[in-house]
RNA sequence: GGUCUCUUCGUCUAACGGUUAGGACACCAGGUUCUCAUCCUGGCAAUAUGGGUUCGAUUCCCGUAGAGAUCACCA
C-alpha cells in the first residue's frame, strides 16, 4: 500500500484530442510503474463549452486505449464525487477560508471596466493584467456592494514584490516574480470556481501526489504554488509535459490533419500503435527498445528518462508501428478487427462467408498501414468484373499477342487441373515447371496472370490470389483477360 | 510586447565531462524464384550560434538567435 495517486482530469468538451491522450497515457504510465491508484475526475466548471454526452465517449475512448482507472464517476471511490459541478459546496468553503486569511478578495468590477482597462494596457503596450482596482476595497464598502446586490467575483491576493519558486520535475527550479503574475479569477459571478481555485482544492482533497498536465500550465504554475502556500497544503509533485506539434511546428491543430483518437480508431489505427507512439514522444527506454506493449512500457517506465522538449507528430513513424502491430494478428483477430471496413464499403455484407474473408485478408496482412485499407487492397477478390487498361496485361518489352499466347499456354494447363488440386503450392508446382520446361522466363508468365487475375499494378502473387479466388473464378478472368482488345 | 520553457540527423530520440556522436522512422542502393508489400544487408544524414570554465564540452555557465507556451468570470 503506498500513497501514490494520479489523476486525468479532462473537460467535456468533445472528443479526445491526441495532445491529451499523451498526457492521460503519461500519467498513466507513472501512476502504473509506481504502483499507485488512477483516478478520473470530470472538469466541467466551464458550462459553456460543456458538450452533452462527452463524458461517456471520453470514457468510451479511454477503454479502447486500453486505460483503467481505479476511482471514477464512472465508477466511484473514497473520494468523490469526481464530477466538479457536484462539488460546488465545498469550493464555497474553501474560497471563504481563503477570503477569512486575507489571501482573496472581493472583485465589483463589471466586464465592460474590465474590457476597457484591457484596450488602455494594450495601447500603451503592457502586459494585460488586472490593475487591482478591488483589492484594497475596506470590509464596509464591501459589505454595502454586497446588500446592493452587485455582481462579484473572487481574486487570488499576490503577495507584491517578491518571487516565488516553484519546482517542475521535468525542468527542476523555476523562478517567477510575483509582480508578473495576475490577481486571476478562482470564483466566478455564478458561484463556480475557476480551474485555478478546483483544480488545486480538488488535488488537495483526492491525494494527488503527482500532477501531471500540458505545458500550457506552466505558466500558472507560480499562481497554483501560491494558492498551496495560502491553504498551507503539501504542495503534489508537478509534471508539465511537453505539447505535441504539428509537422510544421506549433500546436497540433485541426486545420493540419487529425487531431482526435477518435479519427485514428475510424482510420483502423490499433491501441498498440497507438500507445507505442505516444509513448516514445518524449520518453525512452532506457535499454533502447522501441517496441513495445503497455506492459512492457509500465516496467520500464522511469520519470529521469523522461525529455521537457516539444516533440512533432509524425504520422510515418505511427503507420510503421501500426502495420508492424497489424502483421503481428493473428487472422482470426484480424479479420473480426478488419470486416466492418469491408461492409462499410459495400464490398461484403454481413452474410459473406467468413472462411473466404480471411483467406483474402491474409494476403492483404503485410501490406495494410491501417485497417480501412483493407478495401483498396482487397476490392478485387470481391469484384465480377475488373477494371483495368489492356496494356497494363504487357510485361517489359513482349507484344500484346505474346502476353495473349502466355495466358492461352497457362488457360491450358490450368485449366486441366483438379479443383481438389487447387492450392497454391500445387499451382506453383505445375507452373514454375512449366516454365522451366519452356526454358521461359517468370516474368513473361507471371506477370500477366497477376494482372488478369487482379486488374492491379501491385497486388499479393498470382499463385496466391489464384487459390483464393478458386479455379472457376481464375480461369474465366483469365479469359476475360484473352479477350481483351 | 512582458514572462516562462525548449534547442543532437528531415522526424522521434541515446550518449558518469573523454564514443569513429548510437538506435528507430523516413529516404537511397542491393538481395529475397513477376509487381507491390514483408524480410535481410548496406548507405545518406545531426550536437542552432558566439563566448567562457576545463587537459578535454553534445554534456556545465553566460550571451545571441530560433521555436513554443502563456498573459479570460476557458480549461
Amino acid at each position: 500500500m503506498n500513497n501514490i495517486r494520479l489523476r486525468f482530469a479532462p473537460s467535456p468538451t468533445g472528443f479526445l484530442h491526441i495532445g491529451n491522450l499523451r498526457t492521460v497515457l503519461f500519467g498513466y504510465f507513472l501512476a502504473r510503474s509506481l504502483g499507485g491508484k488512477f483516478i478520473l475526475r470530470i472538469e466541467d466548471t466551464d458550462q459553456k463549452r460543456k458538450v452533452e454526452g462527452s463524458v461517456e465517449s471520453l470514457i468510451d475512448i479511454l477503454k479502447w486505449v486500453g486505460i483503467e482507472f481505479d476511482e471514477g464517476p464512472h465508477i466511484g471511490g473514497d473520494f468523490g464525487p469526481y464530477i466538479q459541478t457536484e462539488r460546488l459546496a465545498i469550493y464555497q468553503k474553501y474560497v471563504q477560508e481563503l477570503l477569512d486569511k486575507g489571501e482573496a478578495y472581493y472583485c465589483f468590477c463589471s466586464e465592460d471596466r474590465l474590457t476597457e482597462m484591457r484596450l488602455e494596457q494594450e495601447k500603451n503596450k503592457q502586459a494585460p493584467k488586472y490593475d487591482k482596482h478591488c483589492r484594497n476595497l475596506n470590509s464596509e464598502e464591501i459589505q454595502t456592494k454586497l446588500k446592493n446586490g452587485e455582481a462579484f467575483v473572487i481574486r487570488q491576493k499576490i503577495p507584491a514584490e517578491t518571487s516565488i519558486e516553484v519546482i517542475d520535475e521535468l525542468r527542476g527550479k523555476i523562478v517567477f516574480k510575483t509582480d508578473d503574475l495576475d490577481d486571476h479569477v478562482l470564483m466566478k459571478s455564478n458561484g463556480i470556481p475557476t480551474y485555478q481555485l478546483a483544480a488545486i482544492v480538488d488535488d488537495h482533497l483526492m491525494n494527488i501526489s503527482h500532477v501531471t498536465r500540458g505545458d500550457e500550465w506552466l505558466a500558472s504554475f507560480p499562481k497554483n504554488v501560491l494558492l498551496y502556500k495560502s491553504f498551507g497544503w503539501e504542495i503534489p509533485k508537478y509534471i508539465h509535459l511537453p505539447l505535441i506539434l504539428n509537422k510544421g511546428g506549433g500546436k497540433l491543430s485541426k486545420r493540419q490533419g487529425d487531431v482526435f483518437v477518435e479519427n485514428y480508431r475510424d482510420k483502423g489505427y490499433l491501441p498498440e500503435a497507438i500507445i507505442n507512439f505516444c509513448a516514445l514522444l518524449g520518453w525512452h527506454a532506457k535499454d533502447d527498445q522501441e517496441i513495445l506493449s503497455m506492459d512492457e512500457i509500465i516496467k520500464k517506465f522511469d520519470l529521469k528518462d523522461m525529455g521537457a522538449s516539444p516533440a512533432v507528430f509524425d504520422i510515418e513513424k505511427l503507420d510503421y508501428l501500426n502495420g508492424y502491430y497489424i502483421r503481428q494478428k493473428n487472422i482470426n483477430d484480424l479479420s473480426s478487427l478488419c470486416r466492418p471496413y469491408l461492409e462499410k464499403s459495400g464490398l461484403i455484407n454481413d452474410k459473406t462467408n467468413n472462411d473466404f474473408i480471411k483467406k483474402v485478408i491474409a494476403l492483404s496482412q503485410e501490406r495494410l498501414k491501417k485497417l480501412e485499407d483493407i478495401s483498396l487492397l482487397s476490392s478485387f477478390f470481391f469484384k465480377d468484373k475488373l477494371d483495368y487498361d489492356t496494356n497494363l496485361l504487357i510485361w517489359k518489352n513482349l507484344s500484346l499477342d505474346d502476353i495473349k499466347n502466355n495466358l492461352h499456354e497457362l488457360y491450358n494447363l490450368l485449366e486441366k487441373i483438379e479443383e481438389t488440386d487447387w492450392t497454391k503450392d500445387k499451382l506453383e508446382n505445375i507452373i514454375f515447371s512449366y516454365i522451366k520446361n519452356n526454358n521461359k522466363k517468370n516474368g513473361d508468365y507471371l506477370w500477366p496472370l497477376r494482372v488478369a487475375l487482379s486488374g492491379e499494378k501491385n497486388s499479393p502473387s498470382p499463385l496466391e490470389i489464384a487459390d483464393v479466388l478458386g479455379k472457376e473464378k481464375s480461369l474465366d478472368r483469365i479469359k476475360v483477360a484473352i479477350s481483351k482488345n
